[in-house]
Formats: structure tokens, sequence, C-alpha cells
DNA sequence: ACATCATTCAAGCGATAACTTGAATTATAG
DNA sequence: CTATAATTCAAGTTATCGCTTGAATGATGT
């Protein structure tokens, strides 16, 4: 038995929250919640220097938060498992429920209006096999083209404005991006509504439309 | 709109998971998820001297994983609400999940022997009705006297080797403590099965167990 | 076997967190 | 209103984290 086994555990689980207590790591984390992706590319996305993006991935491994493979000369990075998705959920859960500030600085992206609800994901299945609604996917091409819902536009924030006047505004908008943590499917709804469009935000994001076994497009 | 209200975002679930990145508080939310306490209290248990446990416990209220009240002359801090628990709850499955370092740790503490299945709540509920086992709160006195499972036998770890004679050697034993962040039942059924006993260990603890809705009694 | 290139390691710097000690608050109780 | 007692604040020390720069590793593919 080591010299305190209680406090080794709880070192332990401890560990496991420490990985999550960056925002450079929740970044990571996001980005790889899309889809397995080597070093350098995560670097790319997410801003960060190469080492000290490899230095995060390594403390994320460290925790079992994410696994790695080789493939050719790159090193692979990707979630371990869902429960790795469940745990980022349940973070964000806990921190909009609770902190006022997450709601203040959710306000700011839609200058002070109030957001409407978010739509379920079952009930944008629903909707899509009707046919009674626009889906937006609010993320770069290439993430698109990695997986979007079947039927979804794909536009980056600026372009929307180009196109409001091509859109049916008796159709009904609901925009996704990468999840949760992603902030762009909220500046698209507000950006719309502005525009006097009828426009929503999907519960979620692409990921956790996957995780439900719902169809993805590639 | 904030200068970057997409990194602000991710600060603030940061924040709530960097609250949970020291054993110390681990410690406190486990004494809060029992019961509601003062400072001085959560102080003496814990070992943290009492401005230590002071900052802690604001730094918790920060990520607003607890609340506080005054009573008296005291300020007592209790859990938000249930998402904290399944906050520690998910934490603690991610790390024994992944993280082969907390088997080993479980593994020490009964001496290499693997330690059989936990049981479920309902089933010791449904065994419990039938009177076929014989439970074990492996807690300080305090805390058991502040509320237990209807029928547990209260015993801290150094009374159990006195206690064995008199028990039926037939009847299955079943211990539990705090919780799943609590190793004292771990290590009482270890103790039980070297002795040649017939035990097991609760799924969870006392708190899991008044979340289920499950009888309490004190 | 060797050259290549993505990744990882190592050292250094500035900033932040944990803990201790001692003083300042703050609400109650007399 | 004042005294009291619990809690919180503030300052100082040590340790750790995040990031940068530059060198080392190690598997691939020629």
């Amino acid at each position: 038995m080591s010299i305190s086994p209680k406090h080794a555990l709880l070192e332990e689980y401890a560990l496991v929250a420490r990985a999550l207590s960056a925002p450079a790591r929740l970044m990571l984390l996001e980005q790889l919640a899309q889809r397995e992706r080597g070093v350098e590319a995560l670097a790319d996305k997410t801003g960060l220097t190469i080492a000290n993006c490899s230095q995060h991935l390594q403390q994320l491994r460290r925790a079992a938060l994410v696994t790695s493979r080789r493939d050719g000369k790159s090193v692979i990075y990707r979630l371990t498992d869902a429960k790795t998705l469940e745990l980022m959920d349940l973070l964000r859960i806990v921190a909009e429920r609770n902190l006022a500030q997450v709601e203040r600085i959710l306000q700011g992206l839609s200058d002070g209006e109030d957001a409407p609800e978010a739509v379920s994901r079952s009930d944008l299945a629903a909707r899509l096999a009707e046919g009674s609604v626009t889906v937006l996917d609010v993320r770069p091409a290439d993430e698109f083209a990695a997986g979007h819902i079947p039927g979804a536009i794909n536009l980056t924030l600026t372009e929307i404005e180009g196109i409001v006047p091509t859109l049916d505004s008796s159709t009904e908008i609901v925009a996704y991006c990468r999840g949760p943590y992603c902030v762009y499917a909220h500046q698209a709804v507000a950006a719309l509504r502005k525009l006097g469009l009828n426009a929503r935000r999907l519960e979620g994001g692409l990921p956790e439309w996957r995780e439900d076994g719902r169809p993805v497009l590639s």
C-alpha cells in the first residue's frame, strides 16, 4: 500500500481536472471533437506554436483525455472516447448554469438582445425530413468538407450578409458550428436576426449530432 | 462585445475545471457532498488551516460549485446543486476508466487481490428489503449520525476486526462510505475478505444513495 | 544506411497558485 | 454601542504552469 492512497487517488482526479483548466487545451479538445488531427494542423487551427501545442497535447494524453497513433511521419491525436466529450459538455453545462459571467458574454454577442432557445437535434431531424428548414453550417470549409449535416449550406460569418437576399425569408434558419464551446453559430444567429430573418441555433454542434447517430455527409 | 468573446468563454469553462484541479478542494467537495458545513468544521475534517480552507472555499464559490449562507456567527457552505455532484462523478469515471495509475492504487489497497464488482444501489435496495445482506457504514460516527442507510452498522476501520466473530459468515456484507472519492469502503472490503468473509462495496456512497431518492435514516 | 522532417525534449523567463502568518472585517450578542 | 468570535483579507515564500527558443529524437522512405 502506498504512503497515502487517498491522497494519491485525489491527485489523479485532480490531474484530469487540471488538464481541462487551460483555455488552450479546451481549444485543442474542441478541434479534436471535430476529427482526429496531427500536431501541426492543431497548432495551425489554434494559433499555438508547434512546441507549445505538443506540450499541451502531452498533458491531455497524461490525463488520458486523448490518445495518439503514428501515421506516416505524423502523430495523429484524437479523443480517447465519448466520455471525454461528455466531460467537456458537463463542464460547459455547469459553467453556463452557474456563472452569470457566461451569460453576459453570450448576451454581448447578440448586442443585448435575448437569444432565442436552441433547436434540439431531434426537432431539427424531424424538420429536415419535412424540408421546412434551412440549415447553415458556420465552420471553416475544410471542416465542412470532412463531414456535415445533409443539406446544410456552408458559409463563413463574413459571407452571411451576401447570401441573405437569396434566402426565403419565411423559412426558418438553423445554424450550427463546432459545438457548445464554439461561438460561430451564436454570432451567425445574431447577425441573421438583425437582418430580420427567423434564425435559431442548433443545440450542440456537429460532434454531438454525430454522437447521436444521426446522418453525416462527407 | 468584449475583445475576444470566444477566449473569454473558454476562460470561464477553464475556471470551473481549475476549481476541481486541487486535491484539497476535492476533499472539501467530498465533505460537502455529505452535508453542509461551516469553515471551521471543514478545516478540521480536511486538516487544512482555517485561512487556507477559506481561500479554497472562495475559489469553489467563484466557480459556483458551492454556495454559502450565514447562520448565526458561522458561514455555512454547501454544494450548489446536483450538477456539482454529477461533475465530480464524471471526473472520477473518466479518471478511473482511463488511468492505469488509479487501478494500481486501488489494487494496492486490496494487496494485489482483484476487488470484486461493486453492488449497484438498486440491488442493495432489493436485498435490504428481503433482509439477505449486512450493511456496513465505514464513516466517522458524526457523519453516520447525520444520516445513513436504514439498518446499517457503523464501524471505523480499526473496529472491524473486533466485530467479525459476531457476524454471520454466510450473509454477504456490503460496505459503503462517503462516496466514490472515499477509500474507506475499499479498505473495509479488503480487510473483510482477508478474514474470509463475503464482502463487497456499494457503488458510490451515501450522497449518491440519497440523490437516488432512497431512504436515509438520521 | 542515410537524409529528412515532424515531433518531442530541455532550459529559461514571467506569471500564477498554494500555503503560512498576522491583521482587518463583519455580523451577532450582550 | 461595544465586545466577541468566526471568517476573510493581505503580504510573503516556495513551487508550478504556460510559453518561447533552440537542440535532440526517431520513424520514414529513398
